[in-house]
DNA sequence: ATGGCCACCGAGGGTGGA
């Protein structure tokens, strides 16, 4: 079973580039991130027809989440419950007995922004709400555009900004790893500077000036089953393409459908 | 040295991303 996460930056934009990495990847699920587009213009139609299942929860010019699944979705779910927020960050559902929870964290801007603090809060309540997910559901992975990278190996070496790397985001993502979660691409040998992000300035992706933000944390029964993660660079060096690029999980044994 | 892109909305550039 593949599960992949893929911030597309634009739906809109991306669907042909996502068709064709459908076609040639043959993923199980995809966490989609940043759709930039409201529910009723999601092309389910596309999706449908590349033989995929969908749920969403879409929103106007801004963030917007996603999970495609060729097994149907169970037990899907919008938004962290309780945490008052007009941003579609989350959607979860459960695909052949996995627990699959899709989301887009905050960007935060600056440290010390207002910005900032909102992520400091989103990060707190989806951290509290996972504890019960994951009471609930032993088998999950929680996929998506992390905007941290957990470690200084996961940032370029001249990466100057705060933002990402700031002791206060770090120090939430390591509050997810303490709920027993487990970083998916730090099981297996990578290489030196493996990221999933390249800023579109600068000839960052070129350069290999990156950060490696996006990740699949999977819980200990499935950390079990992991046998590969990796990220899918050919995307990012298309024409027109996300700034950020596939991670992928794949998982053995069977599944239930 | 500095800042360099892209997508959005909407009809200008401003905002946000990371």
């Amino acid at each position: 079973m593949k599960i992949a996460t893929w911030n597309v930056n634009s739906l809109k934009v991306r669907l042909p580039h996502l068709l064709d990495w459908l076609a040639s990847e043959q993923p199980d699920v995809v966490c989609l991130q940043e759709l930039k587009c409201e529910d009723k213009a999601f092309p389910l139609a596309e999706i449908e027809a590349a033989g995929y299942h969908a749920v969403f929860n879409g929103q106007k010019t801004y963030n917007g989440v996603a999970i495609l699944s060729r097994i149907a979705p169970e037990g899907v779910l919008r938004d962290i419950p309780g945490f008052d927020d007009p941003q579609k960050r989350i959607i979860a559902a459960t695909i052949a007995g996995v627990r699959v929870i899709c989301g887009y964290f905050p960007n935060g801007q600056a440290v010390g922004s207002e910005k900032f603090a909102y992520k400091l809060g989103w990060l707190e309540a989806l951290t509290a709400w996972l504890a019960q997910e994951l009471a609930q559901h032993p088998r999950l992975v929680l996929a998506g555009d992390f905007n941290v990278a957990p470690e200084d190996r996961d940032a370029h070496p001249d990466w100057k900004e705060e933002i990402h790397v700031s002791a206060p985001e770090r120090a939430a993502f390591q509050a997810l790893l303490g709920l027993g979660l487990l970083d998916a691409f730090r099981r297996f040998d990578q290489a030196e500077k493996s990221f999933s992000w390249w800023d579109y300035r600068m000839m960052a992706f070129r350069r290999n000036f990156g950060l490696r933000i996006d990740h699949l944390l999977v819980s200990a029964p499935l950390a079990e089953q992991l046998l590969r993660c990796w990220i899918d660079k050919a995307p990012r060096k298309l024409e027109r393409p996300s700034d950020h690029t596939p991670v992928l999980i794949e998982l053995g044994g069977t599944f239930p459908r």
